[in-house]
DNA sequence: CAGAATCCGTAATGATACTG
DNA sequence: CAGTATCATTACGGATTCTG
């Protein structure tokens, strides 16, 4: 259950910009403004496997643009999920790994895939009634 | 730990609008794309308690734009999570209620959620750290 | 190879005003 | 009360091109 202790909405609710209409430090948002992007989860995928350098995550995630791969990876680092090495070489090599704290993440994510994978049926039969029923997409 | 069989990449990578770059019905994609945004998770909590009609989600949720809140409902209801019930009243009076799928949800967003609690402070930690040294946001 | 720079289209969110 | 309609803003993701 969730409880408006973790998933606090911020009582100043002020005018703001986009994704920070909450305290700023809700944890829940903090995470889900994190995986809940489009490519984050799936690189958390990838690396969960092993070191992978960026052309190979690009393969790996499939259909990237790299600056995008990029902004991703940037935003891992920063958020001490994933480290990015640097190897002194012609041509370039750079690795990226999960550190501990982007691993542990890989607990969470599996309870919610494991929930997705049970019941993502029920949502698309929902779906299709509630567009047969209402003729909306 | 996180599979390519629950969190794969679209293998036939076209060209396409937002959110839809992966198979259109990988579980995870499906899930985060619901949970994932601004609002749906705060409205899940705040209806794990009970049943709330629209007024009280608002104040409960505290500052959506009442066409947002709209979206977000509208959204939970044709995925089979919410229930809308409206009272032949005046004045009006729309309940909402959480199916029993919806409930199940609570399960994995628990989850999260504790880990969240448990790991924010390593991230925001990580987050000032990399400002710090890259003087970036 | 691994990105940085630039430009662009769309979609998500919000503010405001109005209605059954 | 519970929305709907309209308009504005912005951020996200993507395509393309260029560079150390």
């Amino acid at each position: 259950m969730v409880t408006k202790t973790t998933l606090r909405p911020d009582p100043t609710a002020g005018v703001r910009g986009r994704g920070d209409a909450f305290d700023p430090e809700c944890p829940t948002r903090v995470v889900l403004d994190r995986i809940g992007d489009k490519w984050t989860a799936l690189v958390i995928g990838a690396l969960s496997g092993g070191v992978l350098r960026f052309s190979e995550l690009r393969a790996a995630v499939g259909g990237v643009a790299p600056k995008v791969l990029t902004q991703t990876l940037r935003a891992l680092e920063r958020d001490g999920l994933v480290t990015r090495t640097v190897r002194a070489q012609v041509p370039p090599r750079v690795d990226y790994e999960l550190t501990d704290l982007g691993r542990s993440l890989g607990a969470p994510i599996a309870t919610l895939t494991d929930w997705a994978e049970t019941h993502v049926a029920d949502i698309l039969a929902a779906r299709d009634r509630f567009e047969a029923a209402t003729g909306r997409p």
